[in-house]
DNA sequence: GATGAATGAGTCTTCATTCAT
DNA sequence: GATGAATGAAGACTCATTCAT
């Protein structure tokens, strides 16, 4: 197990390398002068810097897909909307705390391989799956409007990663702030729900500010 | 003229390899034998690869700040919705036809350098803050629900960045029709209009057709 | 004609370039760009850069040649102190006028090809012979000492070479002073004559700086 | 120390190359196969192509410098002709035991860079200011002519270049002869020293053999 | 296991020279 | 003759990986 205890060290002065500089800028003397280890001894526990560093990605992937469940429905499920919230919460709590894997996730996991591409984008559509799977019941459950939920799940996967990484470099942020932004976000998007509760888009009521909302949510075009 | 006939001639080629293998993994051999120059020739044109690939990148980003407008207000200006569906037309319609640059900045604009990766991050805060501006104009008109502006404005930067994504490379997609999901997404979110006009979520009145949603989208934990 | 002021206009250009950074860190983009000529035009007039610098090369070569004339001796002839300081003025006065040949000469003139190399070195040795020619002259005449006089005139011509050098980049110096020292000094050396007027190097008549001169130029040791 | 070795023999080989065929017509590769080490160990020993020959260029300096001492006048020092001596025996056995330093120090240090030129420059100035110390204080000792000891200096300095790099590629040369040769003609010229010390050359005194070296030893045009 | 010296394929970049217009 | 775009050989340097100790 001191062979585990030597990996988990060099990893973790890898990620913090990468997640600095990304793959390409980050070079195996780098990571050996961090780690404090001969140039030998890295290739002791990795078979090489690609390989590391898919660890590292594959660690992220891996956390992440454990931390999103699907939805149940059913009697004595939770709410679909807490099911959302917790993983929401379960996903964003863990990037937020492995800022460093996140940013390596979010910004530097592009490039280098057709295969590394490939698996990274699988797992972000794995994610979409999920997410689109959930629209499609609430589209079941008459909850969420008949749109395309691929585009919507996509949609929202990248609202999500683009918070994440907005909000991630800036030290402490609060995980349930977040996460109500977003499930806010997702479910209401920006407009404020009483215009909307009429049928069709923009056919908002007359609010408080006298008739402009019809001209704000306009009619749609097609 | 001849001159900018040859540089764009190169930058053709190199846009289109470097969409496909990203920045590294393309190297000055694969760019000059496509283009079907000498290795001097290259660089009579571009002081270096970096040079070459930066303009590729500014290319997009200046061709989208250009399409990117500020909404104005005032009578006699066209309706809000409608100045936003005119950015996302120009902008979407430009993505899309340029499948490779986008593919470029989606996917291959991070990690190389400091420099360059701050102007793509500044290009996307810019982006970003005109949202933000418009969300908070929308507040101003009681047409937008009151929250966190700075954080909606990059869950719709980052979710029209990830449908393009996912929609570009396929290369069937209508512009009109993503343009509408994304509308229709960042404003009304997912949930159907009708039932979000209730207590519970976010920060919605008290509004008419209270109650409905409840099980779905469910009181707040916090 | 029209042909050679081109040719020398190039050639004049060139000289200066040279003169200033060398062979090596001039380039043929810098000479056509200061004489202001096209690129291909450069090998209308010129085989190639080293050509260009052979040329100007063996200018100086070729004048500097001229300028040292055997000495004659023989009644009528004029005294061969006076044919030396009039070698010495006619080569100085040149290398100073031309202070960008006589750059090139001294400090660039070496490391290309062993062929300039022994171009120059074959000059050198020549003008080398002259010298060694004049003293084997002195000696038969039993006005110079009896040494060995190949060393010797390499000793005249290095100092002749770094005099000039140290001269030659410090503005307007005058031919007859420099050619004065170099006289002296070829032919007296450093010593006050008085002091070397006896038989023997170092056997200093007492001077008035009291015998001290014998520790000073004192006994050989061979 | 392995490590030093290893530099040593990189260095031995580079300065036998460099020494053959200068800075520039030397490249990497030569180097490399001459010291059978591959391309990257090169690059591990030294930063690269130009940090390898400054390093032989300071040692010929730094040795150089070392060997020449300032005079020491006073009670108890040797003869100052002694410290002369003592100067050229170690200046002039160094040179030609490293024959090769000698070459590129004398044949091959100019032309690339600004900055070593400078350096060498400076070295030459320096040495070239020692020599004229020397040479004033014979000249307030009065065993020296009293003429501009500056120039002088740089004779001195250009004849003992000059001799080294006649002497040194034969390989045949008493170190003792040259220093011997180099002595004398630096403190006594050629001249044969009782034709010396009469009217007309230079500035001698009025000495008490006038006028024998009349036809030789003119007396000046200006 | 650990070390770090050695490796060499891979890339970029320069620049003298050529040649079609 | 003049031009300047195009050429490509030559060379420097990097860095992930190997291997003898």
């Amino acid at each position: 197990m001191q062979r585990q205890a030597r990996r988990a060290q060099v990893l973790r002065h890898a990620k913090r390398i990468f997640a600095r500089k990304g793959y390409h800028r980050t070079n195996v003397a780098d990571i050996i002068s961090r780690a404090g280890i001969a140039r030998g001894t890295f290739y002791l526990y990795f078979e090489n810097k690609r390989d590391l560093f898919e660890e590292l990605l594959q660690q992220v992937v891996s956390e992440l897909t454990v931390r999103v469940l699907r939805l149940k429905v059913g009697p004595g499920e939770p709410d679909p909307v807490e099911q959302l919230r917790a993983n929401l919460v379960r996903v964003v709590s863990y990037l937020l705390a492995e800022r460093e894997l996140t940013d390596i996730l979010l910004h530097h996991s592009t490039g280098f391989d057709r295969e590394l591409d490939d698996q990274i984008q699988t797992f972000y559509d794995r994610v979409a799956a999920l997410i689109q799977r959930s629209l499609d019941l609430g589209v079941q459950m008459k909850l969420v409007r008949d749109a395309d939920t691929r585009i919507m799940s996509y949609a929202i996967l990248g609202g999500i990663k683009e918070v994440i990484a907005m909000v991630s470099p800036s030290g402490e942020a609060s995980v349930d702030a977040v996460v109500e932004e977003i499930l806010n976000f997702g479910l209401t998007g920006v407009a404020r729900p009483e215009l909307l509760a009429s049928p069709g888009l923009g056919h908002a009521h007359n609010g408080e500010n006298g008739g402009r909302a019809g001209s704000f949510f306009g009619p749609k075009l097609d």
